[in-house]
DNA sequence: AATGAATGAGCGTTCATTCAT
DNA sequence: TATGAATGAACGCTCATTCAT
């Protein structure tokens, strides 16, 4: 179970460049992340990363063009990060469908209890509402995870058409994201998550077995 | 259907409304509110507020003591028109509790369709993180909704015990509030939220039905 | 000969505001003039203009909204207050056209020993070269100086074509701004100045007088 | 006529040329000289002319202790590739003084058509205004330039004395050098230098031969 | 009620420079 | 020779805030 660890960042490696100044660029980022975190977007700036760095601002204009930059590079290591996580979960040669859904639905909430995830996704959202950069890596994101939870639901029910099955899936990933902001880390309820799970796997997975083809009524059109 | 209609802001009358005229008060929120949602909080400046109101950022400091404060009264007011909404649906003298949940759903769902929902809600999870004031409100406009939800369970399955009732209402509340980040105001599946809402009401009743008491593993402590 | 004096500058006062205001504004242009005149375009930086008014850098926002905008309004100025002086000199209704030339000429002359003048110009030539809003600035003042000995040259010598005048006031214009960097405040041949005014005087008005129409070949075309 | 070509530095080999590859510091000034021209004073820093070279700016240290010192080799450069190219005018073994004196006349105002002239110069003089070391540098530059307009002078009109033999060239200088603003290159009259030409040939020498001895009033003392 | 004027702190960024590699 | 990495100072600018008017 807790062979499920997103890695902070996933970094890649810049070309060139003597061995510190690898190590200064992922300081850079992870001191970013760990601003971000604990003290939010707002207190991001170019100097108090610096400083979290022990260099000055002028510096970090060597390793990022612009802030800007900065941040495109932080969330992208972020994200690559849960990417990452995710193609594990997939390739997992696990037992049944059924078993690998409850174990992606479990470990998708534990990562969300993670205080990483609880932080860093609400920004993530509030920044994508005004940031198309933002908004396409997250959408990326989200469509990996909808493709391995659509993989299972075409091995629980066959007969369900993809249109649905795609409905379904996108239902059941925002459904657990929605737990970050009532059992994730700190969050009032952070300690029924393990209930929470309960109910959303017996949730799910009854909603896909049950699903009869046809039976949600789709929109045509747009 | 469309009687649903959270106000943009609910802004209880200045107490003491001397001095401080209330025109000003309101449409300096107003403002804030319209910037917040349209541009984001990073744009959400003084400047900015009083220049969309017609004023000088210093006749800010009349109606308001800091850009602070001036938060925390626009935050109350925005959560506040929510929870005046949700307390016309739980009073709504519809049909069986059934057909109460599903318009609830609904109407929720459709809400969170509103630009102003979609922009607002993921500030306000991204501000909880690091302000306690606005986790603390956050807070309590969600327990409202779960008490709606909750009653509405409490009719469908009397069986269930008040705790497993307060986890599936948490539940139920959680995985609507997921969907904005997808299917909200100018999201990749907007369009498909009736779709959503067809889904999630099977599922919630299902689950609700479906629960036997003592189902789910409560753990003891905290 | 002293009643021809440029003044500093021609600040066109801001509407509103209070004395104040009008004080701060002038101060600041008056300051930076005095910054370039005396250390060059390179020192003409906000906080030294700030400082040099008894400013924080931060209040020059207040009267101008970018730095550019500010050169723009001292340049302006600068060169409002040397058209002002011109059109003095214009409509000076001395004596024949011959003593009116010989007063501009030695007029501009005297002007250009000013440290203002001196040090100010080669600044404008410098920066007209790669800013096109200074090059059309400074276009339009050499265009109303030309038209004045223009005029002149139409009186001393009235059967030369309108072209051929036109080039004759280029050269004298020329001719004249030419000793700026020889005799100019601080050159090593200022104190040449008043047999510099001698030879031009002679030099304009022999080469005036002596044109035959048709003499200069003009280039047709471009 | 197209054989007055002034090089575009005059680059003085190293001293003592161990160490330092002459290969370097030459592309070096070359690309300043060409920032300077092409996008101005403000836009040459070392980062950009390192660019301009393909290295980085850490590199030009090797080749210059500083910036000042860059900037020094760079003006002393421009400077002396004109001085060079007067020196090649002076002995230019043409018919008689007139004949010698139209052609410098007309190669130096070709000259001021060109894009490097018309963009250096009035950079040098505004630098010399703040700048000992460009001052005593462009004043050397126009005292040679002075030494041979006075030697022409001084054949055509042997009876005029020294003191107002150097009058004349001074004046002489200076009107060339006062076309650069209004007929240099990309200027509004740039295509009127050949008349400008004709003009100042024709004054110039009627200037010359026409003055008696001791018509200019010298002012003692300094 | 509201503006005018000012401040002090901080923002992202650029600069010349240094020095180990 | 040249780059990589870092610094310290300064840049133009924006911010919330204050207070007299």
């Amino acid at each position: 179970m807790t062979d499920f660890i997103v890695p902070d960042l996933r970094i890649t490696p810049r070309e060139g460049g003597y061995a510190r100044g690898q190590e200064g660029f992922e300081q850079i980022l992870h001191a970013a992340l760990e601003i971000l975190v604990e003290e939010g977007s707002k207190a991001l700036t170019l100097r108090r990363i610096a400083a979290a760095c022990g260099m000055k601002a002028g510096n970090l204009a060597y390793y990022f063009p612009s802030k800007d930059e900065l941040l495109r590079e932080l969330l992208n290591a972020i994200i690559s990060s849960y990417e990452q996580a995710f193609d594990v979960i997939v390739h997992d040669p696990a037992a049944d469908a059924e078993q690998r859904l409850k174990r992606l639905v479990t470990l998708v909430l534990e990562d969300i209890r993670s205080k990483k995830t609880t932080r860093v996704f609400p920004e993530l959202w509030a920044m994508s509402n005004h940031d198309p950069f933002v908004q396409e890596r997250v959408h990326e994101l989200y469509e990996r995870a909808r493709v391995a939870i659509n993989e299972l639901i075409a091995e629980i029910n066959p007969r369900l058409p993809v249109e649905e099955r795609e409905l379904v899936a996108l239902f059941i990933s925002g459904s657990m994201e929605g737990m970050t902001m009532f059992a994730g880390y700190g969050k009032p309820f952070e300690s029924r998550m393990p209930a929470l799970e309960q109910i959303a796997v017996k949730s799910f997975i009854h909603l896909i077995g049950s699903l009869e083809p046809g039976e949600i009524e789709l929109p045509r059109g747009i």
